[in-house]
DNA sequence: ATCTTTATTATGTCCATACATAATAAGTCA
DNA sequence: TGACTTATTATGTATGGACATAATAAAGAT
């Protein structure tokens, strides 16, 4: 009989999920070490390593050491969310993405910005505002202040063709992100420029970007609530 | 001289990360295979197998057997977000948490309630509406539906003191679940339960939750926008 | 030319073994 | 009693070697 799952490190897994969730493990309780379970399991000690290494990043467990596995009484839900780039996201839909520029404007930081943007001085910053369009329907009202000290070749791009998004995934790869979502009413401009009427409810997502010393960016998304929804499994 | 991280494999990682960022290896291209960067690190095969997993499982690298490992040309981001039990939620805030329940009705499942709980036949459902407040002030209003054919035990709870997230908890823990997050306005219920106006944007979670063969429960989580945000870092 | 079979290759997993490390318990001494 | 040192323990990581597996390329047959 060929195992359903081949890796016996994800069949232990499963079987010690299952054993905390018929209760034989209670929550709380500290569950038999690496040792004795390679031994019940009859496998290496570096196979139980890895099983309950994963149960421990997906929250499951705690572990320490000297102290041992236990299960975690109440654990946080962790919701594993994909943020996609607003193009793929769209054409992902069958649609048809359309971009148009608001504003570039090269400006010193005011006090809030600079603020935003963690600079120590004042220095010059981008505010680019751009509509993101799914079959000619706006889609996300995106506001964006990007650190040109932080990013200065930023300065020589227009943004025409190219959204802010998508250039800086491309110049400024896998930086470090922090998301803050959130709901709000239109306001009287912002339900202009998405077709909608003042006061419905907005999604919004706040993303402030950073390199190892530096914010890059941020940057506010405005999606109407209506047609948007963001989804997480398992 | 002590390397910053203590394990190897976490030194691994973070450099190949930054060559990754510094565009040594280019978006989209292929990186030299274990074998190669075991030599070039000194070390193991298995470590840098590691490593390069720990990435994948990041979403910034792409692994296929035979072909190889490459860079994933254009990541889309991955948010780690934690999504709190409500009353851990509140207290964590320094705020006082308090419970109330609106209603507990048992009945035949309606069309709706039905295909939401992916009931196959006409069944019992039990609907749940309660308030969660901090200081006194609404923060959650809860609209729920609990599967009495998968959770007969909820027949006899009367959800006056334990709300039913805390309940399903400790009686049905570590179920899988799919959350949507969406925005929308409040109607003029929702507005008098929360104290806030109709029509104000309301941050809304949908969770449904499954064991491995049925639904158990879905529920609707309003938060008042003004007040309530949801963070996601790194 | 097209289909099928057979290498080849890079990743995926496993093992036994070893040493490192953090946290605690036990022991020692003032 | 209290401060300090020394085991002890369970997890954390690393290694060399081995075999499994998926995907592709090459070779062969029709």
């Amino acid at each position: 009989m060929k195992p359903l799952q081949t890796s016996s490190f994800q069949t232990i897994k499963t079987d010690i999920l299952q054993r905390i969730r018929n209760r034989e493990w209670q929550a709380g309780a500290y569950i038999p070490n690496e040792v004795e379970l390679s031994k019940s399991y009859g496998c290496s000690r570096v196979t139980v390593n890895r099983a309950l290494r994963e149960l421990a990043e997906a929250g499951i467990v705690e572990r320490r050491r000297k102290a041992g596995t236990r299960v975690v009484s109440q654990p946080a839900r962790a919701a594993n969310l994909v943020i996609p780039i607003v193009r793929k996201d769209i054409e992902s839909r069958g649609a048809v993405y359309r971009y148009t520029l608001l504003e570039r404007t090269i400006m010193p930081a005011a006090q809030d910005v600079q603020a935003k943007l963690a600079l120590k001085e004042p220095a010059d910053v981008l505010h680019v505002r751009c509509l993101h369009y799914a079959d000619e329907t706006p889609y996300q009202y995106e506001d964006r202040w990007i650190s040109l000290l932080a990013v200065p070749k930023a300065r020589d791009e227009t943004f025409d063709e190219t959204s802010p998004n998508e250039w800086l995934v491309e110049n400024e790869p896998l930086l470090d992100a922090e998301h803050v979502f959130s709901a709000q009413n239109a306001t009287d401009e912002q339900a202009r420029l998405l077709d909608i009427r003042p006061g419905d409810a907005l999604f919004v997502v706040k993303r402030r970007t950073w390199s190892t010393t530096r914010t890059i960016t941020v940057v506010k998304l405005y999606h109407p609530g209506a047609t948007f929804q963001m989804i997480s499994r398992s």
